[in-house]
DNA sequence: GTCTTTCTTTATAATCTTTATAAATAGTGT
DNA sequence: ACACTATTTATAAAGATTATAAAGAAAGAC
């Protein structure tokens, strides 16, 4: 299933008219089948062995491509690097904020908030994001064992 | 009012023990008569002339301490810097995408998704973030325009 | 298949935000 | 006013991201 989304996000890029080059096709891979919302660093590192010449840049410059598009998302916490999340159906984000998992949950409809918002605010809104933040079940056992 | 904040924002500084210095002070100040969610190094810019010696470090010692006692909020977007808002009643975010301009809003309870989320994913959830993107008034009036 | 154009990659340096360090300075309670 | 300790300052360092220019490779035309 997730090589379905390679190629259709493969399609969706060629309908763009972006180039597919071996590094592209790459990261996306990389993205599709991780679950982790790795940073340029994670995908930069984890690629080197197949591609020992690309550059940092690359990464980069081929994330921001990808994020113009709408296939991946972009998400920025406290820390300091982004983190990548290639975009599949509406999720949202639990982040524990000991040992930084990040689990994905689903949520029926926050388009309510969109409407308020902008009916509030005079703005019009595109979409939104949202993320919960606490411990996850393994930090919370091991807070309670002192 | 914002004075009245601004005395409980000390009073609540002097309670955990942090000690009270003029660039503190002024940086609270700052902060609270400010509706437009500064960066570290607005803050900076902005009390140059009262400061002429203060260092970039100490704005952000200083609002790191501000966020660690609960009194200042950090805000990362995608854009390189964090932006930091004075914690007062709970309100979310709505940013333009076009001109960086960021308007509060209120909204009743979003209480149900940390529970959701909470037993869905085993997480003990504490808190949440969210936001809404999109255009604001002036901005889309400016596109239709052509 | 080859050519050509244009986009992409690479390597490197530069930029920008944020943090670390150590010495000098200033709050706070007594 | 004194002493203790936190804080500020100045500076450097770290880390993430972007800019630049030259070399290389996709994609379509022939």
């Amino acid at each position: 299933m997730s090589e379905m989304q390679l190629r259709d996000a493969l399609d969706s890029l060629k309908g763009t008219g972006v180039r597919i080059t071996p590094q592209r096709h790459a990261i996306l891979e990389f993205l599709v089948g991780s679950m982790s919302h790795p940073t340029a660093d994670d995908i930069y590192k984890a690629l080197e062995g197949k591609f020992p010449n690309m550059s940092v840049a690359t990464v980069y410059n081929n994330l921001r491509v990808f994020r113009e598009v709408g296939l991946v998302k972009e998400l920025t916490y406290g820390d300091s690097s982004s983190r990548f999340d290639f975009v599949t159906t509406d999720h949202y984000h639990a982040i524990c904020q000991d040992c930084g998992k990040i689990v994905d949950f689903h949520y029926p409809g926050l388009d309510e908030v969109e409407h308020l918002a902008s009916h509030v605010t005079g703005f019009k809104v595109n979409n939104h994001r949202m993320e919960v933040y606490g411990s996850c079940q393994d930090c919370s056992e091991k807070k309670e064992a002192h």
